[in-house]
DNA sequence: TAGCAATCGGATTAACCTATCCATTTTGGG
DNA sequence: CCCAAAATGGATAGGTTAATCCGATTGCTA
């Protein structure tokens, strides 16, 4: 990071003073590994601590936990763009198609804020949600050419790519620890019936909207606690 | 329930007045009814408000919540008990195999409790986790009958039903109310890589320590909130 | 180097959670 | 029908969280 770089806000809104600027710092790399530990449910405050810095100090840099995830999250999204991008780079379509379905669950495994970010969507988060549609887009590109090969199911869905993220979260968040690489057989199951000639029918996608809704309404327990769950 | 009866307990640990009796039907329903929207993480408090009683009958007739879990989702088990039984009478195992994914995940789907229930264990919940072991052993037979008429493929291991119920509850958490019917769609994905012959390997199966662990981990953190997460 | 604005961080507020205490009410046997 | 034992439920303790306030500190500019 060059000194006084604008960390990719719009019309340079005031570069920060030395001092806050490298707790800025701080606070990321600090959210960087707790997120990863704990998910994205893992508290501000226990970010603050880890990072050694007042809790005001958390909020006045992030004033809600969207903007941390923001700036934690967007350059790990541009990581996962470039998974899609060499995926793409592959000559054979399914073996780019299958490396990145793995890679990318690979890195769920590896970071359970990661895992819940690739199942929820924050409209606030304009940099990450940026990334993830290029993803998007790159990734409609890699189905079409992998189905043109003809090893990939042509009743798969784009939609489906996020169904399989959301089982594999399942399956690390329930293992975790205790049996690291579970989900790599769940993966294998799944990759194995993605391959033509399909063996059966599949039940209809949900379609973009209803998860999109889903990821949105997942998103947005992030920040705010339980709130008509009573009523 | 005839009066007087003994829920269950060991050696009848003296009736229970009538009002008292009552109250712990009502919490029972109760909860069912709460569980079964909000999952397990449904404070006991927000439980004893659907039922009309004070927060201090809920804890005095369950003193722990893995107690009010035992007691709400034994049942459930027990269908789920019936489910694999009904499976183990079909004359076609590899249909009862089918038949048997599809309906329990179909339960998972429509209780979020029940969701958690399956990918965690509680160990004091004794009537629960008794049923558990049942339903275990049935499933066995299940599988060993699968593979025999050369449907089910040779590696599929027990385990692998927990993954695939972590798996669903992932589908199902993520998804809720906006897309209801996408779990089917992943689970008739991985049904279809489950029929012989294999289309290629799989990574080892976790095996069954590390998974009961992992189920553990799970059910502990049902009733007691953080604890060593940051020091 | 002086001083003001920016920044800091602990205390605080307000909500929620599990769990316990105890004064009041209800039940049911004699 | 009476009263002790059983059961009730609100108040409360002690924990967590998100978020704000404000006196003390620090950086930077003139």
């Amino acid at each position: 990071m060059t000194p006084g770089a604008q960390h990719s806000e719009g019309p340079a809104a005031q570069p920060l003073r030395s001092d806050a600027e490298r707790n800025r710092e701080r606070i990321i790399a600090a959210a960087r590994t707790v997120f990863a530990r704990d998910g994205l449910n893992a508290s501000m405050a226990s970010v603050a601590r880890e990072a050694g810095v007042g809790i005001a100090t958390m909020f006045r840099r992030f004033p809600t936990k969207e903007e941390l995830v923001d700036a934690v999250f967007s350059d790990r999204m541009s990581a996962y763009v470039d998974v899609v991008t060499v995926a793409l780079e592959d000559p054979d379509p399914w073996n780019g198609f299958v490396g990145y379905i793995e890679t990318a669950c690979a890195m769920q495994a590896a970071d359970n804020g990661f895992a819940d970010v690739l199942t929820m969507t924050f409209p606030t988060a304009k940099v990450l949600e940026e990334r993830r549609n290029r993803a998007y887009e790159a990734m409609l590109v890699l189905i079409d050419r992998a189905k043109a090969t003809g090893r990939l199911r042509e009743d798969f869905d784009p939609s489906d790519l996020v169904l399989i993220h959301m089982a594999n979260a399942g399956v690390v968040n329930a293992t975790g620890d205790a049996a690291p690489d579970a989900w790599r057989r769940v993966v294998a199951l799944i990759i194995q019936s993605l391959e033509a000639p399909a063996r059966g029918p599949l039940p209809a996608s949900p379609g973009h909207e209803p998860l999109y809704k889903a990821m949105l309404r997942a998103g947005q327990g992030t920040s705010a606690p339980p709130s008509g769950k009573s009523s």
